[in-house]
This record gives C-alpha cells, structure tokens and sequence, in this order.
DNA sequence: CTAAAAAACGAAAACGTTTTAGAATAAATT
DNA sequence: AATTTATTCTAAAACGTTTTCGTTTTTTAG
C-alpha cells in the first residue's frame, strides 16, 4: 500500500504538504495540488480510513443498530425498504454503513454504546428494536448522534410514520364502501400499536361507528397463524364484521387463508385490509387493500437528518419527522353501499 | 474516552504491559493481568478499533457487496435472508459487518476494491451482482480473501445453491404427480438460470418427456408482469402443459394470476411451481410448490469459510461448497396420475 | 550464596494520517 | 531598499494501539 509518505517522496514535498494537498487546504498553491492529485492518481495512492478516523475522530461510517431476531430484522419487509432507502442516501454522502453487532450471546460482548463508540461510529440510527432495552437507552442518552425509526425520544432524532392519519385513513375508507362492522385485529404492544389503536377508535367515533369489543382482538406482527385464528373468532360471532383490518399485510394473508377455509370470499363475502403495503400485496389477486408506507422516505429522512446532525450539531433542530403512508385501494374491501344503505 | 495511556497511569504499570495483559500475552504475571482488567472494567476503558487496525492492518470488520438496484438488493428475500444468516454467524465470531458503498454516482468514487482498502476490510463476501463486473474481477483478484454466492470463480470461496439438484428434485416431483406436459420460464441469463435450465432439460431426458420448443419461455426475475404474459401465451398454445415452473416463487404469483384470469383453477386445472421458498408462499393458500433454498446454511457457511481463509490463509482450502435446497411440496402441484394413467 | 535461566515488565518505534506553529519565500507597501 | 504582509511550505507532535528488544526482577540450580 502506497502511503503519504512514499507520495510525499515522489513529490519532493512535505507529508503535510500532500495531506493538505489532498484535503484541498487553502494553504498549498494550486499548481502543487495538482501535481500532487496527478501522482496520487499515478502511483495508485488511496488514504487509509482507521488512520484517518484515528488523527479526526471521525469515521464517515454511519451503524444501524437493530435486532434480527425471528422476522424483525432484514426479512423484515417494512425495515428491508428503510434500510435500503438509508444506504441509499448516505452513500450519496459518501458514508459506509456498518450493521452494529448485536449479539448478545458473544462472551466479551459490549453494549451497543460500547460498540459503537470501540467502531468510531459517527452515528446510528435505530430501529425494530425494544427501545425500552436499557442498552438502547444507554446509547440515546450518550453523545453520539442517534436516529430512531418509529419510536420517539426526548430531545433525539426521530422519524416515525404517520400511523395516526394512516389508520384514520383506512378506516374511512372502509366507511366509505359502506362497512360498519368493522373489527380490527392489532399487533403487539409497540407504540405503533397504539398509535393505530387509538386512532381506529377515534375514527370510529367521528365517523359515528360503534365497536364491540369483541370486535377488538390481538395477534403478533407477522403472525399467520395468530390471525388465522382470530379471524375464525371473529367468524364465529353471532353478528360477525363485514370487514377485518390486520396487524399488517403478511399477517393478512393468515386471516384470508380462514376466512376461504369457511367457504366464504375475499372481498364479495367479507372485507379485509391489512397495512404496510408490502410488495407482494400488489402482485397477488386479489390486491390487498392497506396502507403503504412510505419507506423509501422514512429511511432517507432518517439519513439525511442523521448527517446533518452528525455534520452540523448545533444548526440541527430536533424534531420528530412524521411521513405520511398512502392508501392502497387494492381490491379487497368490496363496496357494499347498494347494499347497505 | 479512557485510552491505555490512562488505564496505565491508574495501574502503575507501562503502557505496553496494559496492552499485552489486555492480549492475554504471555509475558505478563497473572496478577497484573487481573488488576489491569479490574481496572480496565472499573474506568469503562475500551479499544479503539481504528488504533488497533492501523497497527495490526486487521479490522475484525467484514464487508458485504451487492448491487441494490431495483428489486435486487436488501429486498430481495433471497438474498436478505442470506446476509441475515451471515451477520448471525460472523458475529458470533466477534466481526462487524459494513455493507460496501457501491454508489457509482458519486463524484469522488473508487472502484470496489479501492473501498475495500479504503476500510481496511478484512475479507468481503459478494452476492447479488453482475459477476462480469470488471471492478468486481479486480475485487476477486485481489489479495483480499474473498467469497463469492451463487457464482464460481477460479481459486476463490464460493457458497453455491444446488440449483442441479433442486431443478431435478423439482421435475422429478411434478413428473411423479403424473405431469408430462411441463414448460418452464426461466430467469434472465446468470449461471444460476443456466444450471436450472441445463438440469431442467438433463432431467426431462433422462424421464423420458419431450420438451416442446414452445414450452421454454423467459421472463426476468421477480417480473409479475413478465410471468403473467408468458403465462397467457401458455395457455394459448393449441396444446398446453399441465405444469408451469416460475423463475422464483415470486414470478409465480403472476402467473397464477394469469391463470386464474382465464377462469382456471390451481391446481385444480393447472399446476404450478416456483423456486426459492420465500416465506409468504406458505402462508397463502394454495401453498406454492417450491425448491426451498437453505439460505441459513449459504450465509452461514460462506461466513465460516470467509472468516477461515481470513484467519488461516494457507491451511483454507479453497472449493466451491454446495448447499442444497428441499422440495417444498404445498399444494400447487396435483396427482393427476388416476387421470393420466 | 552465587550464577545462570526464566519470568515480568518498560522504552520506544511504528502504523498513516491531521494539524499546529513556525520557517522560508514571494509579493506588496512604504 | 527596507519593512511589512501574504503565500507556500515543512517539522514535529499527536491520535491509541502493538510489538520488538532490552532491562529488571524473580526463580532455579549448583
């Protein structure tokens, strides 16, 4: 490996006059900054990063901090998008990106503050994680500048999507065809969830609908076979829904695989939706009606505010980012008002 | 940041003792051992990484290469199941993992190999990507232990499915359910498509089925639409198959569109079967026929061989290593034996 | 108890950069 | 021509480690 030093040498100039050269400083003369450029091109020169980071403390090398545990890491579709929006951007900016290692299982393991500072991350971004893991914490509360998707912080970078209209969004929708029996089958206990949640009930209620609570019930994310069981709950009510909103997308497909295995049909005899907008949802028939997020934006507002962050501390506000879904017609909510009404 | 010079001062001891008590080096008692890493632990000292890679030119850092264009990158579930496995394993091995910027856009680019030195990687597996690639001729042929998936190079690790084995598992399946009329669409030209398409006819030979010309189609990877058309043509010929192979599960799904857009059934009047195993396809109903490729074991596998030859250079012997996928049975592919036979 | 061998430790150089402070040179001002 | 000012360059320290080699201390052997 070619090194300043041998650069410096072929240049009959300083070591410093070749870093400053390089870095583009007001302080060399252009004549030899370019002969400089000219022989690093030459000899095939190319800087080292861990030098580098080690003299500035910087490492252009952004982590992304999340757990891949059964389904939530990149087999994870909505966090798969993000991730690939985020790389994406900071490359633009000419950032690596490091996947910080997460397991917990190693013997001499760090937290994930340790482990971020020992790789000289600049910064992280944080996402499908438990945000309540004291490490997390830990790792918010330091000094490195922090991102965190879908879940806010006090005083940190935050992008989040926009589950409060998106919900809303839906629901009105499935007004709109005319459902008034309209049960929903929510996630796990994130505050995702609860977003959605209470945004379904306000809903309902401006819209004037009425939900028994039986209506209500709970299935993990993802989760087939849990909503293929709820499903066949709600079926099996005396005064079943008209139409049934899911977790998410890939759970959806668990709770039409019951409600087909009953001999009924999507949409004509009951209505679903799911939420997510995951690819396949639009390439199987018939469409999946949900609510797309906007991944491609939540992964590079998370980067583009992370960088300014990094790069300007002071100028950054904090804020939380809120991106808006958009809703997926599909075709698996049937329009039922010549019906109903 | 607590650096050794400090953990020095607050032990009495040299600089260089700190170091190689920290090492587990030989030339160290017992006793300062102990009283370093109480002291260590007691400061909250922790290494630099970039320190130590300057001087030992070892990153414990491994980077990943692929392309993510359109539909081919970190959503591609695939190869995002893949790269999960492989972060599992070289974690587990104390290494980080950075995903290499292969932005071509940027102003200041350098090839692959050049960011791989950049970033002091210590090896770097590659996936996902145009094996033709000058710069990734040049990665390959580097000093820079390398492995690559789904494609062989000359003297260098590579993790390939058994695409022979699975085209021939899967022919044989659908020839056991009594399917003499089967067409294939394949993928676009990789040597992957050209091991599937080779076994597809060796194995149709060697069973004794003729392959109509008409039956052979081609449609790109994942393309929906693509399946879906190729499908119709299908259909239309005066003479149909019985059984349609996909490119991968997920092309499969547009045709099974196609299919039931002409008022046929699967697998009721047409069989059908994709390739991969992608998890969505057994949580929909019919539950697609598939070769279920052993993603785990790829990742893990070109992990340890990568981390091998990283860690013992001469004794790594360097072979293709072939990992083979399961026929996944579903439900998309009918006995029609009592009505052929 | 002494000499030799072994064990434990430390000084200093090195890895490839950046940066500060100052030196040399050139240009501008009196 | 002498002085100041601006420009261009360099020497050297520093970042936090590892490692070589030499020095000191302890142990062992005679």
């Amino acid at each position: 490996m070619v090194s300043m030093k041998d650069l410096a040498a072929a240049c009959n100039v300083s070591i410093a006059t070749v870093s400053k050269a390089l870095n583009d400083q007001h302080d060399v003369s252009a004549k030899t900054k370019e002969m400089v450029r000219k022989k690093a091109k030459e000899l095939g020169y190319f800087p080292n990063s861990a030098a580098k980071a080690l003299k500035t403390n910087r490492s252009h090398n952004i982590g992304v901090l999340f757990v891949d545990e059964a389904q939530s890491g990149l087999t994870h579709d909505f966090f798969a998008n993000v991730l690939d929006s985020f790389k994406r951007t900071i490359e633009l900016r000419d950032y690596d990106l490091t996947l910080v290692n997460c397991s917990k299982t190693h013997s001499g393991s760090m937290t994930y503050l340790e482990r971020a500072r020992y790789r000289g991350l600049d910064g992280v971004a944080i996402a499908c994680i438990d945000f309540k893991d004291p490490e997390v914490i830990e790792l918010v509360d330091s000094s490195i500048p922090v991102v965190t998707i879908d879940y806010i912080f006090n005083n940190r970078i935050a992008v989040i999507s926009d589950n409060v209209k998106g919900m809303r969004d839906l629901v009105t929708y499935v007004y709109e065809m005319g459902h008034r029996k309209i049960a929903y089958i929510h996630g796990n206990d994130t505050s995702v969830t609860q977003a959605r949640i209470s945004s379904f009930y306000t809903t309902c209620t401006q819209l004037g609908i009425e939900v028994p609570e039986d209506y209500i019930k709970r299935a993990d994310y993802r989760d087939t076979e849990g909503t293929y069981h709820r499903t066949m709950e709600l079926l099996d009510l005396s005064d079943p829904p008209t139409c049934i909103l899911y977790p998410d997308d890939f759970a959806g497909f668990g709770g039409i695989n019951a409600i087909r295995e009953r001999g009924l049909r999507v949409p004509e005899d009951i209505s679903v939706a799911g939420y997510d907008g995951i690819r396949i949802g639009r390439h199987i028939e018939p469409k999946l009606t949900t609510i797309r997020q906007d991944t491609e934006s939540i992964g590079r507002q998370a980067a583009e505010n992370l960088i300014r962050l990094i790069e300007h501390p002071r100028s950054t506000i904090i804020r939380p980012i809120v991106v808006e879904g958009e809703l997926y017609k599909g075709s698996t909510v049937k329009d039922i008002n010549r019906i109903a009404e």
